[in-house]
Formats: C-alpha cells, sequence, structure tokens
RNA sequence: GUCCCCGUAGCUCAGGUGGAUAGAGCGACUGCCUCCUAAGCAGUAGGCCCCAGGUUCGAGUCCUGGCGGGGACACCA
C-alpha cells in the first residue's frame, strides 16, 4: 500500500544520498494539515550532509515523484516532507483492517522465539495488595504485547516459600491458633498481624483439632506452615483468576533445594574464584561486576541469603531455554537488579541479563483522602478488596494507564464513574455505539458490502480518524518493544475520543446528511466500513490490555 | 552520603529515534437532545515544560551541575 511505497521510496532515495542507515520517521502528522503522512528525511540528512534541510527536500521531491496512491507532497516548515494521498489510497487500509479482523495490529518481531515474563511472585505471606496488582495488570498485558508480536511467551510466577519470612508467618499462626485455644499468646516481633492469620490459625484449627496443643516441636510448626501457604497461595490463586490472570507455571523456591540447584550455584560460584570467606559468611565479589557492594551468598549460620536462590533461580530460566526474560518487580527491588545481574555474570552469562520493568508505588484515594487500612490485611488494601469494588476491568485499566516508572495514584470516585470522565467507560462506550450502528443497519437489512468504495470519507475528521486506525500497529509494536502498555491505554483514550467525535457529527437533529446510517448506499457503505475498522481497532486494543469489549452498554 | 525514578495547564498525567503552533482528561465557563445510546459532542479560559549552563540548524526530549518529591541502600525477602 501506499505508505510502504513511499518508506520503500524514502529509504532507496537515502541510499542515493550515500546514507543508506540515516534514521527517520515517516508517520501521521500532529496536524491534518500537513497531509496524511509526513516524513523528517530531509532534516534527518541535512546534518549528515551539512546541507539546508529545505533544499535536500526539493530534491527528495523530485525523486518521489509518481508513487503510486500519491496525489501531492508538499514541503513545509523547517523541511518535512507532506505526503497527501489519493481517496481511494486513504480508505485502503479500512480494507485490510477488515481483512486482518482480529488480527490487526500484530506484528512479526519475535519470530516466534520464547520468552518468559515473571511477575507477581508475591510471597505467600498474605493476601496480595495493590502493588502486586499493578504488576499483575503490567505483566499480563506486557506479555500479551509480545505475543501480538509473535513471541511465545511464558508466565510465570515466582514465590519464596523458604526463608525467614514463612518462619515468621507460621510462628504468626501458632500464636493465633494458641488463641483459638484459649491460651493467651502474642504474634512475635516482626510477624503477621493481619486478620487473615486468625483466619488460617481456625481453619488449621478445624482441621486437626487441638492435637498441637502444648506443641513447641519442629513438626508441630512445620504443620502450621504448609497449611499457612497453602491456604495463602489458594487464596492469590483465587485473588489473580477474579483480575482475569493466569500463569504458566508457578515456580517455588523450595524446588531450586530439593534439586539442588542451590547447592550446585554454591559450587559454580566457588569455581570461579570470586568468592571469599568474611566475618563466617560467605561473600561473592559481585563490585567485580559493577554492584555498589560485594553480597553475601551463605550466611555465617549456614542459611544462604535471598541472593542466592534468586540466582539460582535465574540460572534455572536460562538453563529452560529462556534466552529473554522480564522480571516485572516492584521499584524497591532495584537494589537487587545490579546483584543478580552480577551473580549471573560471574557465571557466565551476559550482562543485562535478565531485563527488569520496575514500578512505582501505588496509592488509593477516596474523596481526596488516602485509603490505607483493611481489614483483612490490617496494614495495606488488598487487591481482591479492589477488584470487588471496582471490577476487574477498571481495576486493570488503571493499573496500566500510568508509565510504570511513575507513581500512581488509584482515585476510587474517579474509577468508580460511569462516564467519559473515567477513560475505561470512554474507550468501552465508543465501542458500544459502533456496535449498535451495526445491529440497527441489520435491522434495517443493510449490509456492508467488502471492499466498499470509501472516497465518501472526505471529511477532515474522517481522514484523521482514518490514519489514526492505520497507526493501531505501530502503536502496538511501540509499546511491546518499551514493555510499556500505557501507549496503548493512551491510544485507546485518543482514539475512542475522535471515534465520538465523528459518531457525534452526525447527530440526528443536527446534520442528519452526516449520519453512519443514511439512506444513500454509497455513503451508508464508505461509514459503515470505517465504523467497522474503528470497531475492530477499539475491540483489539482492548483485548491486549484484557480488557473487555461490550457491544452494548446498559445505562445505570 | 551513594544509587534508581519522578518534576509539563489549578489537579491527574501523555508527549516514539531531538523536528512543525506543547497535548488529553478532570475542574471552571458557554452552547447542543424532534434522539444512529447526551454514559456524548462543540467551544472558551488556563503553560518561565523545576532552575542554571552546555551540545545542535533545531531541546519538554540529549549532557553537566543544582533544587524539590518518592524509593532503595541488612548476614530481610
Amino acid at each position: 500500500m501506499a505508505a510502504e511505497r513511499i518508506s520503500d521510496a524514502l529509504r532507496q532515495a537515502a541510499s542515493e544520498f550515500g546514507a543508506a542507515d540515516v534514521r527517520f520517521r515517516l508517520d501521521r502528522p500532529r496536524d491534518a494539515d500537513h497531509g496524511d503522512l509526513a516524513s523528517n528525511l530531509a532534516l534527518a540528512l541535512s546534518s549528515r550532509l551539512r546541507r539546508a534541510p529545505r533544499e535536500i527536500a526539493q530534491e527528495l521531491q523530485a525523486r518521489l515523484e509518481g508513487i503510486g496512491g500519491v496525489h501531492r507532497i508538499e514541503i513545509a516548515g523547517p523541511g518535512f516532507l507532506n505526503f497527501f494521498l489519493e481517496e481511494s489510497a486513504v480508505g485502503q487500509v479500512l480494507h485490510q483492517i477488515r481483512e486482518a479482523d482480529e488480527a490487526y495490529g500484530r506484528n512479526s518481531d519475535g519470530g516466534g522465539r520464547e520468552i518468559m515474563v515473571e511477575f507477581v511472585s508475591a510471597n505467600p505471606t498474605g493476601p496480595l495488595h495493590l502493588g502486586h496488582g499493578r504488576q499483575a495488570a503490567l505483566g499480563d498485558a506486557i506479555a500479551s504485547l509480545l505475543e501480538w508480536s509473535a513471541w511465545s511467551v511464558h508466565r510465570e510466577f515466582y514465590f519464596n516459600d523458604a526463608g525467614v519470612q514463612i518462619e515468621r508467618l507460621a510462628e504468626s499462626v501458632r500464636a493465633r491458633y494458641r488463641q483459638v485455644l484459649g491460651h493467651e499468646a502474642a504474634v512475635p516481633d516482626g510477624g503477621y498481624h493481619g486478620a487473615y492469620v486468625a483466619d488460617i490459625a481456625r481453619s488449621f484449627h478445624d482441621e486437626v483439632g487441638d492435637r498441637y496443643d502444648n506443641d513447641d516441636s519442629d513438626a508441630a510448626l512445620r504443620a502450621m506452615r504448609r497449611h499457612a501457604v497453602r491456604v495463602l497461595r489458594a487464596e492469590q490463586e483465587r485473588d489473580l483468576a477474579a483480575f482475569g490472570v493466569r500463569f504458566d507455571e508457578y515456580y517455588p523456591e523450595t524446588r531450586l533445594y530439593a534439586d539442588g540447584r542451590v547447592a550446585a550455584t554454591i559450587r559454580d560460584l566457588d569455581d570461579t574464584g570470586l568468592t571469599y570467606v568474611k566475618d563466617g559468611a560467605a561473600w561473592l565479589r559481585t563490585t567485580a561486576f559493577g554492584d555498589q557492594k560485594d553480597r553475601v551468598m551463605v550466611k555465617s549460620d549456614g542459611s544462604p541469603t535471598y541472593f542466592l536462590p534468586d540466582v539460582a533461580y535465574h540460572m534455572s530460566k536460562w538453563d529452560r531455554g529462556f534466552r529473554e526474560v522480564v522480571n516485572v518487580q516492584g521499584s524497591d527491588h532495584h537494589s537487587t537488579v545490579d546483584r543478580v545481574r552480577a551473580g549471573l555474570q560471574a557465571l557466565g552469562r551476559p550482562t543485562g541479563y535478565p531485563e527488569y520493568v520496575l514500578h512505582q508505588m501505588v496509592t488509593v484515594e477516596r474523596g481526596g483522602e488516602e485509603v490505607r487500612f483493611s481489614k483483612r490485611a490490617g496494614s495495606y488494601t488488598t487487591l481482591a478488596e479492589l477488584v470487588q469494588e471496582v471490577g476487574a476491568d477498571v481495576a486493570r485499566y488503571f493499573f496500566l494507564m500510568r508509565r510504570p516508572e511513575a507513581h500512581l495514584t488509584f482515585d476510587l470516585d474517579l474509577a468508580l464513574d460511569q462516564s467519559d470522565k473515567n477513560p475505561v467507560y470512554k474507550v468501552k462506550y465508543a465501542h458500544a455505539r459502533v456496535c449498535r450502528l451495526f445491529e440497527l443497519a441489520r435491522q434495517r437489512g443493510w449490509e456492508c458490502p467488502r471492499g466498499a468504495d470509501t472516497r465518501p470519507l472526505a471529511s477532515r475528521m474522517e481522514r484523521e480518524l482514518i490514519n489514526r486506525l492505520r497507526e493501531f500497529p505501530d502503536s502496538l509494536r511501540r509499546a511491546a518493544t518499551a514493555r510499556a502498555p500505557h501507549v496503548v491505554c493512551d491510544y485507546l483514550e485518543k482514539t475512542a475520543g475522535l471515534v465520538n467525535s465523528w459518531y457525534q457529527t452526525g447527530h440526528p437533529t443536527r446534520s442528519p446528511e452526516r449520519a453512519v446510517l443514511v439512506e444513500d448506499e454509497q455513503l451508508r457503505d464508505a461509514r459503515l466500513t470505517l465504523a467497522g475498522a474503528a470497531r475492530i481497532v477499539l475491540r483489539n486494543g482492548l483485548a491486549v490490555l484484557g480488557i473487555e469489549a461490550p457491544e452494548r452498554m446498559v445505562r445505570l
């Protein structure tokens, strides 16, 4: 189609200027007066060739004469080339969209290669909180974007079912269990105080009765630990399922010990000669790989720090064949990035493995006031409570609409609002409206034939909308490459805004001649073709984000 | 003290590899239902893009140094 022909011709011209590798853009200009497509090639060449950009632009313009589908080329501003397409070429993309349908927006960048996205990875020590929610939404959307870019994606959840935190959980459950049995007992310092711990103690009591009354043994504590982890993991999976997030694999930390990976990692690290003993602990010289300080692998009491199984875990990712790994984590983990990579580099893995997406904190506001506490968890708001209150789709969208590295304020009033103030409803509503047009058309016995003549779509707004729909695949590719789902949100909101404007210009009381469902068959078919393409783009965009695109919305 | 992230309209935030006149939503104000769903649309007002240097034909964007906010700097995970 025209855009590709122009792109090829520009590339060809660049190489004739002796700059085949020059980087330039060919995209939809912000202002529709600047044509359907614009390129900065002349500007990009000017610094290379040390010549005035407008002069280069004139030579380019001459060379680009006669490309099929291009009506005219203008030189504008400092030296932009603005391309105005033939009417028929503009609308052609609408037919391509309809043809591709559910596949519109996909690209083949990944070439079927494997990639792992690890996310959530909550400790089984309590219900999922909002940070986990953001991570679940982000990780799932990034995974989905990668799938749309032809990657074969493995979604993984790593859970730390070993270590100090789990012991504290078990001890907290023991204290609550004793209380159930009518004894005096206090949750230990550093223990877990949320109401859920008491729930777990009660369900434990339901299973075992008073079998562990006055029992301080390790066996008793182990039984409580097993029970607590099982219950909490089940709860986390339920919450994630309610949020619409599924994993291909849950990888437990204990497996790393059971299958000898941790021990093997210690041996392998020792073999590198980068380890040493100080103060009775075993250290790794991670500073050799850019870490700020060396790290302890094995504590003086003989137990490994978190660092060691983490290295072992990432070695398992490599050994399972994943050469591309994206870890989605809270930015409070940022200090682990350097040390884990350092450990992996010590073992010969490449620099920058794995890749990290670190997101900032989430806070919740209602009525302009921060909401902090939850009955269930004690000190934080849980994901389940949020999903319960605003629904999975709204929660997902809100988690995704900001860049990961920006702090997120979750405005509950806005999330609960059911009008265009709420971006989720705005996008969904635009989709539902377009669907409604097709429903009404069917009722009147009107079909929209394939390959309808799109030349009647000549208004400025229609052209702008078409060019925006043309951009969708590029927008998804950019989002996938940058691991940035908010790019999709931004795209959808703007597209929905345009769809709504376009729809409204055909308001029956003001300008019925601009409605979609007009008597004139040629006009109607052209407009239905545009509406159909918009429907596909909105639906696919929401699908990437894991959000439903309703065909009708019921007013409340 | 060191490291990471952020600083753009009154508020919440977008701004692709540096490119044309800086963009949305909310809030404020003004219009528009004889209905393809007004859950909407059109319009108006609102900007030293934190500051100071630098690179460049061109900087919100890149570099350096400040200032302000958040986070991380355990033999916790």
